[in-house]
Parts: structure tokens; C-alpha cells; sequence
DNA sequence: ACCAACTATTGACAAATTGCAGTTAGATTG
DNA sequence: CAATCTAACTGCAATTTGTCAATAGTTGGT
């Protein structure tokens, strides 16, 4: 469900910044499910993001472990998570003429 | 938006049979928009629901103009059909999660 | 000291999906 | 008789997705 993975991300981005791996953490707030979703989609689509302007990063030498790429959101990030959002209303629109008719037919 | 295409597709089929070129032109009732929605996938997808055993088809002569496949749904059509909405809700409880989210944020 | 498990990111390749354009062909209308 | 509408299908390139493996630092246990 790419359709909802990249504004999951740009919004949690929008609430802080993050790295890769502790996205992939919190994906599962949106019900993503680590069984369903390998984590090199979530680092390709962050990298993806990048290159469009949406978001950019560096790296994070300071913590321990393994280096993080920290990923911030940039101002045509939150602009793109506005009209992601209209996007999802309309798809929820049509979704709901399309189980409510389904259901009218059940009665 | 192939995720709506098939249960559409299966909907209008389980309301009556219909070949491909009435229920590309019936699509409209979803948000299908012809400009955006090419028909060769609607002819692609049917055969491809027949292939796994949702619905089937004949040909209809005694139509004039040029002859038309018609589909009927199956057995196995109407329970995937109500498959398919179970996941369509759950996908909805998700943007809906996402939505509220960045909803909240915005306040 | 050593190994397993966890953190963290990336790359490569196969498989699936999509968009687009084109082909065939009957019927209708001006 | 040419254009337009109806109707179905095919092929191919481009994009997207899924899957798997590689690399590497850190931590905890024995």
C-alpha cells in the first residue's frame, strides 16, 4: 500500500525528524505490519522523496550503533502531505460509494 | 487505482452481466474517469478475473455491432467480491487513522 | 573472547503493474 | 463513402513492487 506508505512517512517526518529504521518502527501506527512490509521499501521510497525536494537528510555520526541517515521534512514536503491528504479524502469517497453499494445489494 | 478497479468491476457484475465496454462506461459511478482510465485494462482485468475462476463469459451475436463478451459473476466472484470489501474497509480504518492524525496535527 | 541478536542502510534482480498506442471489425450517420 | 461509435484485444516499454542478500556497528550472554 504505497498509496499510504509515503504520506505516512512525510507525516511523521512533519511531526519530527527521523531516521530510517525508527520509521519503519512507527509505520505500524498505520497499520503496517513488518510481515507485510520489508524495511529497504521504506528506505527507497525516503531516498525517492529525497531526490523530488520532499524531504532531506544527513547523517547522525553521534549515536551509537550502526550510523542513521536523519531524514527532515522540507516546505514542499508539507505542502505534498496537504494534497496527498486531498488525494486520500477523494479515494475515500469513492471507496464509501463503493461499499455502501455493495451493501444496499446485500439487503 | 487497480484497488477499486476489480471490486468495482465484480459489483457491477454481481447488480447484472454486462460485457466490458458498458461497464468501462459504467465505471464513471466509482470516479473512473475515461481520460485517466484506459479500457484496454478493464478488458485486461476481466480476463484476468476469468482466468482465476470469478467470473466467466460468452459471446453475445445476436447484439448488433461488433459482437460483445458478457460476463456473468461466480460463486467464487461473490465470495471474493465480499473479501475484497472487508479489505477496502480495513484500508479505510487506516487513512482514516492517517487522516485524523494529520488532522490533529494541524490544529 | 566469541557468538547471536539487534540496529541500520543499501543494492540488485525478478515479478507485477501500468500507460500508451495500435489493430481489427461491425454498425450508424451525414 | 468517410467519419464516428461500438467492441475487444495485443504488444511493448516504463514504472513500481516484492524479495533477498550484503555490509557493518553495538549489545548481551556464556
Amino acid at each position: 500500500m504505497r498509496l499510504i506508505l509515503r504520506p505516512s512517512l512525510l507525516l511523521l517526518l512533519e511531526e519530527k525528524e527521523s531516521h530510517g529504521y525508527e520509521l519503519y518502527d512507527q509505520l505500524s501506527a498505520f497499520g503496517f505490519e513488518p510481515q507485510r512490509l520489508d524495511s529497504s521499501v521504506v528506505y527507497r521510497d525516503l531516498r525517492e522523496m529525497e531526490e523530488l525536494g520532499l524531504i532531506d537528510s544527513s547523517w547522525d555520526d553521534d549515536s551509537k550503533g550502526p550510523r542513521r541517515r536523519v531524514y527532515r521534512i522540507l516546505d514542499d514536503g508539507r505542502t505534498r502531505l496537504t494534497e496527498w491528504m486531498d488525494v486520500l479524502d477523494s479515494i475515500q469517497g469513492r471507496m464509501n460509494r463503493l461499499i455502501d453499494r455493495y451493501k444496499t445489494n446485500q439487503v
